[in-house]
DNA sequence: CATTAATATTAAGTTATTGTTAATAAAAGG
DNA sequence: CCTTTTATTAACAATAACTTAATATTAATG
């Protein structure tokens, strides 16, 4: 799945800075801040945030020169910088599209409506990486991308087919797979092996994973509980 | 490089087709246009647009509805959804925002921080399908332009195919490549070399830049590890 | 509770896949 | 045109993964 989106608050007014990060916080993000334009390139550089909210009247750097220095930043590439600004001038805007802004939004700002549009950015970004097929359960990740499975955060690795038969079993925890199923799609229906090769993976399962994940149906077969 | 965006311009009123369109075209983007949600949605879908300047209030089918049909069409998931309206009251913004919205600006609208802003999410459209030149990772810098890889600040030479299989297997770390995706990648569908190739330079990749960067996945492929 | 069928467990055997090396071919650079 | 570098191949080694077979254990049934 996709972590929790990180979001720097760029602002000199500690007012400013307050309300959105406690909006923000609540919204499930991870919010960091920065009171000027100087403060955030430092800090973004090391926040890797998917968003900076910034504003453009600032000591020491403005929002625009700062701008101009993140997206200088490879790093930052897939950074999204959205100004805050009452400076509403048709210059100003423009000046900091120039500088590479993402978006423009002025102040006032309502934290309601903020708030659906960095969702809605958030959203667009895991839409253009999610070519992943992963599985997640309680306490499991099952990554088919990665070819790998972490439990409790912990990585392990798995042989191609102890994982395609935990990927199977795991599409669907609670339900039983048969052995026909098992045979069929992990091994495919043209490879014949004999009937003890399914109790011996899910046996190597068992020792890697645990025992009481895999369940032992009499006379059907298998399936994966938590 | 990239082709020419496309963007659909959505609105009863002609005038505002004919103005936005206009500007657009000047810009060099390809227009085309519609005057209702249900032309909308089926322009959309033959047109493919990068972009969908969708007014809110109009005969037939309105925006909102409209978009939240545009998001259910999955050859439409890379394509931005803009509100352009003079209804400015957050519910309407809240509920385009509900509908998979983009974006949402408020009418009357100034051609010139339009065409800024339609000017950066192409950008970023293309930043993020354009196959990254640079690639950054902890330890690493992997540089397409330079042809150059640096490790904890020491550059190191690659040959292409090495250059090209590290680029490849860096540009998503933890991810496996399967023998196929890198043949197909790095070699091209035509050329056909054979089976221990892609080992040899994973070898050499090993002998440069340390074993344990590249995992082999037995029967699946191979991964760049941290 | 004895019987039976199904599953579990091992360890050993087998196969498939990858690793390594060195020789050769092809390309690139001067 | 020669030299150097890079790419590919082939032969073989190493290893990891998979399967099997033999035996033990378990669960269901009458």
């Amino acid at each position: 799945m996709s972590k929790i989106p990180k979001i720097l608050v760029v602002d000199d007014d500690p007012d400013i800075v307050e309300i959105l990060s406690y909006n923000l916080s609540l919204a499930g993000y991870q919010v960091k801040s920065a009171s000027n334009g100087k403060e955030c390139v430092k800090k973004a550089k090391l926040f890797l945030p998917e968003i900076i909210l910034l504003d453009v009247m600032m000591p020491e750097m403005g929002g625009v020169e700062a701008c101009s220095l993140l997206k200088k930043i490879p790093s930052l590439v897939n950074t999204r910088v959205i100004f805050l600004s009452a400076r509403n001038e048709d210059y100003t805007q423009l000046s900091a599209f120039d500088a590479g802004a993402d978006d423009y939004i002025s102040k006032p700002v309502k934290p309601k409506i903020l708030l659906k549009k960095i969702a809605s950015i958030i959203k667009r970004i895991n839409v253009n990486n999610n070519d992943q097929q992963i599985i997640i359960l309680n306490d499991f990740v099952i990554d088919r991308n990665k070819f790998l499975i972490t439990k409790d955060n912990i990585e392990i690795n798995l042989p191609k087919k102890e994982f395609e038969l935990l990927f199977l079993l795991g599409s669907k925890p609670g339900s039983v797979f048969t052995r026909d199923d098992i045979m069929n799609k992990v091994w495919g229906s043209e490879i014949i092996v004999g009937d003890r090769t399914i109790d011996v993976h899910i046996r190597k399962l068992r020792e890697k994973i645990g025992d009481l994940y895999f369940k032992t149906v009499k006379g059907v077969g298998y399936k994966f509980v938590q």
